[in-house]
RNA sequence: GGGCGACUAGCUCAGGUGGUUAGAGCGCCGUCUUCACACGGCGGAGGUCACUGGUUCGAGCCCAGUGUCGCCCA
C-alpha cells in the first residue's frame, strides 16, 4: 500500500516510505527475472557476492548502489533484468572469523562430535575441534553474516531477484566448482606438481600469485665468510637470510666477475655446518649486489628455485610448514658435513625456532665465535612477499599442489581482456599489466577446511604408496562430492587409507576457483545448459579495482578455458571510499564507518544519492555533507511534488494530454526537458550515472522548481479551466511525471511513493515507477515544439534581472514592480512578448514595456523601476 | 624501474569533438517569510584552471617536459 493511499502526506516521513515499499516490492516480486524473453531483451548482471565474514562498511553501500542505478535504468528501458545476488562465504576469512569467535582450531585428525556446542568469546587456549565440527561452526556463522547483508541490501533498496540467491559454499556452487575442475582436468588444463610453492606458515597453506603482496620491510645484509675447501682463503657472501645457511646448496658468482672467476668449479664450506657447496657461475648473480657472491638455499627466494632447477641442485629443506626450523641431522644422507658433530651442535641452537628468532640466535653465535662475520651488517629496506591476509613473510615450500595452466595463455587472456569494455577504460590496463606480469600457473589447492573439496581420490598401492598420478574421478551424478566422506565407485569405506585401498584428496579449492564461476553459477551452467545459453556472456560485471587481478582475472580465465568466451561485455569499476584524510578505510586502521546508522540518520535515498555523485573508478573521500545534500534533495522533491501535483490533481488527467500544451513558455520548457532526457539517457547508457544525475538534478531544481513552477503558477490559480490553465497543468504533469521517473533509479523509495500519488494508473505506465518506461522521444513527440527553443532562456533572463533588482533593494520577491522596460532585437523581442503574460503575473509587474533596440550588454536589456515604499 | 590516474573557488567536485566575462554544491556575506519547500528563495564575494614550454587566430581542454599526491605492475 502506498503511504499515499489516504492522500498526499503532509510531511516527508522517510522511514514510513522505506518500510512500506520494501515490503511491497518483496510481496509483488517486482524485480524477478522472467525466463521467457530472449537474450536481446534481457540485461544480465554478474553481481559481486560480498565476503560475508568481512565487516560491513560504507564502501559496500557505495559500490552496490552503483550497480543498482544501472540496473534500475535498464529495467525502465524495458529490459528483462537478471540481477542475482550471492554470498562469498567459503575460504579463509570465514575460518579466521570462526577461530576468533569461538576460540577453536581445526584439527582434521579428531573425530566428529555430534551436537557440539561452544560459547563465543571463551578465553584460554584454542579448543581443537574436528574438521566436520569446524565446518559446522563456519556454516552457522555465515548464515548469520548473510542475514546482516541481506537486511542491509534490502534497506538500501537494491533491486535483486532474491529467487537467484546463492552462496559459494552451497551445494550448487560446490557442484559447479567441481564440475569446472573436472572439465579442465579432462581438457588437460589442470595438473598436479610437487614443487616449491608460496606458502603461508600461519595459515599453513599454499597460495597463488594473485594473493601475494610485496611489502617493504627493514632487513640487513649479513656478511659471512665461507672458507674454501681446496685452497686457503674464503669467499664473503652477503645474505639477508643467514638462518637458511643450513639449507645452502651452492654459491654463485657472475661468470665475468673477475674477482671470482678463479673460484668457479671449486667448493666453499658453509660456516657453522661445514657443508661443502659448489661455487658456480650464472649471469643472474649480480656483481653489484652485496659482495657479488650469493648463496643458493632451498629456498630463500624465487631465484633460488630457478638456480635449484637450472643446476639440478639437491634439496635441503630446513623450514617446516609451520615456519619453524625442522629437526635435521648432519652426517645423514643429504646432510653431509665435514664436521657433523659441530654442525649438529650449532643447529641444535636454532632447531624448532621461527626463522626470525633463529636468525638472531645464529648471528649472535657468529659474533661469539669470531671468524664468521666479515664486516658489520648493512641495514636495508627491501620488498618481501606476504600473503595479502598474512602476517609473516611467505616461504617457498615444496608440496604437492593442483595447478591450472595459465602461463601458456597470457596472449590469449590479454586478447580476451580487450574484447571487454572497461569503465573507465584505463582499468583495462590494470588487467593487462597483471596478465603480463604472471610468472606462475594458478595454484588452486589449499590446505584448508571451509571450502569446496577437490573431487578426487587416489589409489594406494600394495606398499602403501599413494598413486597421485592416477587420480580416481567421481561420476557426474556424484557431484558435489566430499572425497573425505564419500567413497569412489568400486571401493568401500573400509578401504580408505589402507594399502590396496584409496585416499581422498584432503585439500579444498582456492576460494577464487569458485568465485571465478559466478556467471556460471548464476546461469546454472552445470545443470541447465539452455538457461546458461540465455544468460551468458553477461552484460555487466560491477566490481571494485583492487580485485581486477583476482575476481575479474580468474573469471576471464574460466570463461576462456571452458567456452573460449568472455564472461561479460562490460566491466564497471567502482572506486573506493576513503576516509576524510584520503586513506583507505580498513578495520585495522579503525577508520571504518558502519552503514546502518547512516541509513537511520539520512535514509536510504540520501545515502544512494551520495553514492551516485561519485563517477565510476574514482576514489571518493567520505564526506557526510553529501548525505545532507541528498536529504535536502529528497525533501525538495517531496515538497515540489506535493505542490505540483496539487496544482493539477483536481483536473481529470484525460483533459491534461499533450494536446493541451499550447502556450509558448510551456512548449519551451518541454523542449528543455527533451534535451535533458536525451543527455541523461545517453550518459546512463554509457554507465555514467553520476553525469546523468547531475543533469536531472539541475533540470529539476533550476529549470523546474526555480523558474518554470514560478512562471506557470499564476495560471494554475485561474478560477476557470482556461486554455492557459490547462496548458500549465498539463505541462506540470508532464514534466513532473518525467522527473519522478528519472530520479527513480537513484531515489527509489521516494519516487515510488510519489508515483503512487497520481501516476500509477496512467495508460502506458506501470503501477510501479520502477517498471514504468524511462522518458523518451515517443512520449515527448506528442507535444508541439515551441516557436523558438530560446523562449524559456529569454524569459529567465528577464526574470533574473527583475529578481536582482529586488534583491539589491532588499525587497521580497513578491513585492510589486512599478515598471519593467525590455529592449531586445526584434527576433528575441518576439520571444519576450510570448512569455510576457507569465512574467508579468509572476513578478507582479504593473507596467511592462518591450521595445526594439540594440541592448547595451547581452541579448536582452532589462530596466526595472521598483515601486516606491513597496515590500 | 615501467605504467596508470589525479592536480580547477576555503572544502567536495562538474567541465561532449579546443571558441565569447571558467561552473555547481557545501561553507561564507547580505537579504527575503500569509499563499509548496528557511532542509527554502534571491543576490554577492571568492579561481594566475599545479608548473614550464609548444601547436593554434584562440587551450582548463591538444602536444612535450617538470613537480606533488595516489594507485597498478615488476
Amino acid at each position: 500500500m502506498s503511504t499515499l493511499s489516504e492522500g498526499i502526506p503532509k510531511k516527508y516521513e522517510v522511514n514510513a516510505i522505506e518500510d512500506t515499499w520494501c515490503a511491497q516490492w518483496n510481496e509483488s516480486a517486482l524485480y524477478a527475472w522472467d525466463p521467457e524473453p530472449g537474450r536481446d531483451e534481457t540485461f544480465v548482471v554478474d553481481t559481486p557476492p560480498p565476503t560475508v565474514s568481512g565487516s560491513l562498511h560504507v564502501g559496500h553501500l557505495f559500490s552496490y548502489s552503483h550497480q543498482d542505478f544501472i540496473v534500475r535504468f535498464q529495467r525502465m528501458r524495458g529490459k528483462n533484468i537478471f540481477f542475482p545476488i550471492g554470498w562469498d562465504d567459503n575460504g579463509l576469512p570465514t575460518e579466521r572469523r570462526v577461530q576468533n569467535l569461538y576460540n577453536v582450531r581445526c584439527e582434521p585428525h579428531l573425530h566428529y562430535e555430534p551436537g557440539f556446542q561452544r560459547e563465543r568469546g571463551t578465553k584460554g587456549d584454542p579448543l581443537p575441534v574436528s574438521r566436520r565440527n569446524f565446518i559446522e561452526l563456519c556454516n552457522a556463522v555465515t548464515r548469520e553474516d548473510e542475514e546482516a547483508f541481506r537486511h542491509l541490501w534490502t534497506r538500501l533498496g537494491l533491486s535483486y531477484d532474491w529467487n537467484q540467491e546463492y552462496a559459494t559454499i552451497d551445494a550448487h556452487c560446490r557442484l559447479t566448482s567441481q564440475k569446472s575442475f573436472l572439465d579442465l582436468l579432462a581438457k588437460g588444463e589442470c595438473y598436479q606438481d610437487e614443487t616449491p610453492v608460496m606458502w603461508d606458515v600461519d595459515f599453513r597453506t599454499a597460495i597463488a600469485q594473485a594473493e601475494v603482496v610485496d611489502k617493504d620491510v627493514p632487513s640487513a645484509y649479513h656478511y659471512l665468510r665461507f672458507p674454501l675447501q681446496e685452497p686457503d682463503g674464503c669467499l664473503v657472501i652477503a645474505t639477508t637470510r643467514p638462518e637458511l645457511l643450513a639449507a645452502c646448496v651452492a654459491v654463485l658468482v657472475h661468470p665475468e666477475d673477475e674477482r671470482y672467476t678463479s673460484y668457479i668449479g671449486k667448493h666453499a664450506v658453509t660456516p657453522f655446518f661445514h657443508v661443502p657447496v659448489p661455487i658456480m657461475a650464472d649471469p643472474k648473480a649480480d656483481p653489484e649486489k652485496g659482495t657479488g657472491v650469493v648463496m643458493v638455499c632451498t629456498f630463500g627466494d624465487q631465484t633460488d628455485v630457478e638456480w635449484w632447477r637450472q643446476f639440478n641442485l639437491p634439496l635441503r629443506q630446513v623450514i617446516g610448514k609451520d615456519g619453524h626450523l625442522l629437526p635435521i641431522t648432519f652426517g645423514e644422507p643429504g646432510w653431509e658435513s665435514l664436521a657433523p658433530d659441530t654442525a649438529n651442535a650449532n643447529y641444535a641452537r636454532i632447531a624448532g625456532m621461527y626463522t626470525k628468532r633463529a636468525q638472531k640466535v645464529l648471528m649472535d653465535l657468529a659474533e661469539e665465535m669470531g671468524g664468521v662475520v666479515d664486516r658489520p651488517r648493512q641495514e636495508i629496506t627491501h620488498p618481501v612477499r606476504f600473503f595479502e591476509k598474512g602476517d609473516r613473510p611467505l616461504e617457498l615450500i615444496p608440496t604437492r599442489q593442483w595447478y591450472t595452466r595459465i602461463l601458456d595463455k597470457k596472449d590469449a587472456l590479454i586478447e580476451q581482456g580487450r574484447k571487454i569494455h572497461w569503465h573507465p577504460s584505463f582499468m583495462g590496463k590494470r588487467y593487462e599489466s597483471w596478465v603480463e606480469g604472471l610468472n606462475q600457473d594458478w595454484c588452486m589447492s589449499r590446505q584448508r577446511y571451509f571450502g569446496v573439496p577437490i573431487p578426487l581420490w587416489y589409489p594406494i598401492d600394495a606398499n602403501g604408496i599413494v598413486q597421485y598420478g592416477n587420480p580416481i574421478v567421481p561420476s557426474p551424478d556424484q557431484l558435489p562430492v566430499d572425497p573425505l566422506d564419500q567413497v569412489p565407485q568400486g571401493y568401500t569405506e573400509d578401504q580408505r587409507n589402507v594399502p590396496g585401498g584409496f585416499t581422498g584428496d584432503p585439500d579444498v579449492f582456492d576460494t577464487w576457483a569458485t568465485s571465478s564461476l559466478t556467471p556460471q553459477i548464476a546461469s546454472k551452467w552445470a545443470t541447465a545448459p539452455e538457461r546458461h545459453k540465455k544468460l551468458f556472456p553477461m552484460d555487466i560485471r560491477p566490481q571494485s579495482h583492487e580485485i581486477i587481478r583476482t575476481w575479474a582475472f580468474y573469471t576471464i580465465v574460466k570463461a576462456y578455458l571452458h567456452e573460449q568466451e568472455v564472461p561479460w561485455r562490460n566491466v564497471v569499476i567502482s572506486g573506493w571510499i576513503l576516509d576524510p584524510d584520503r586513506k583507505k578505510m580498513s578495520k585495522s586502521q579503525g577508520n571504518v564507518v558502519t552503514p546502518e546508522p547512516l541509513l537511520d540518520e539520512f535514509g536510504a535515498d540520501s545515502v544512494r544519492y551520495w553514492a551516485a555523485r561519485a563517477r565510476l573508478g574514482v576514489d571518493t573521500a567520505y564526506d557526510e555533507q553529501v548525505f545532507k545534500v541528498g536529504k535536502r534533495l529528497c525533501t525538495k522533491l517531496f515538497n515540489a511534488s506535493k505542490f505540483a501535483v496539487g496544482r493539477f490533481e483536481s483536473i481529470d488527467p484525460a483533459r491534461l494530454g499533450p494536446a493541451q500544451v499550447v502556450m509558448e513558455t510551456d512548449r519551451a520548457v518541454v523542449a528543455r526537458l527533451r534535451d535533458t532526457v536525451a543527455r541523461a539517457t545517453q550518459a546512463l547508457v554509457e554507465f555514467d550515472y553520476a553525469q546523468a544525475l547531475m543533469l536531472i538534478e539541475d533540470f529539476f531544481w533550476k529549470t523546474f522548481c526555480d523558474n518554470y513552477l514560478e512562471l506557470a503558477k499564476p495560471r494554475t490559480y485561474d478560477e476557470d479551466l482556461t486554455e492557459a490553465r490547462l496548458s500549465a497543468a498539463a505541462t506540470l504533469r508532464l514534466l513532473h511525471r518525467a522527473i519522478v521517473r528519472m530520479f527513480a533509479p537513484y531515489l527509489p523509495f521516494l519516487c515510488e511513493d510519489v508515483w503512487h500519488w497520481c501516476y500509477s494508473n496512467d495508460p502506458g505506465m506501470h503501477a510501479s515507477v520502477h517498471r514504468s518506461p524511462w522518458p523518451g522521444d515517443e512520449e515527448l513527440d506528442a507535444i508541439a515544439p515551441p516557436a523558438d527553443a530560446r523562449t524559456f532562456d529569454v524569459a529567465v533572463a528577464v526574470i533574473d534581472a527583475v529578481r536582482k533588482a529586488k534583491a539589491d533593494a532588499n525587497l521580497s520577491m513578491k513585492a510589486p514592480v512599478d515598471k519593467v522596460v525590455v529592449t531586445a532585437t526584434p527576433e528575441l523581442l518576439a520571444l519576450v512578448r510570448m512569455a510576457q503574460d507569465d512574467i508579468v503575473r509572476m513578478l507582479s509587474i504593473v507596467t511592462f514595456e518591450a521595445g526594439e533596440g540594440k541592448p547595451e550588454t547581452g541579448d536582452v536589456d532589462v530596466r526595472v523601476t521598483l515601486t516606491p515604499n513597496a515590500g
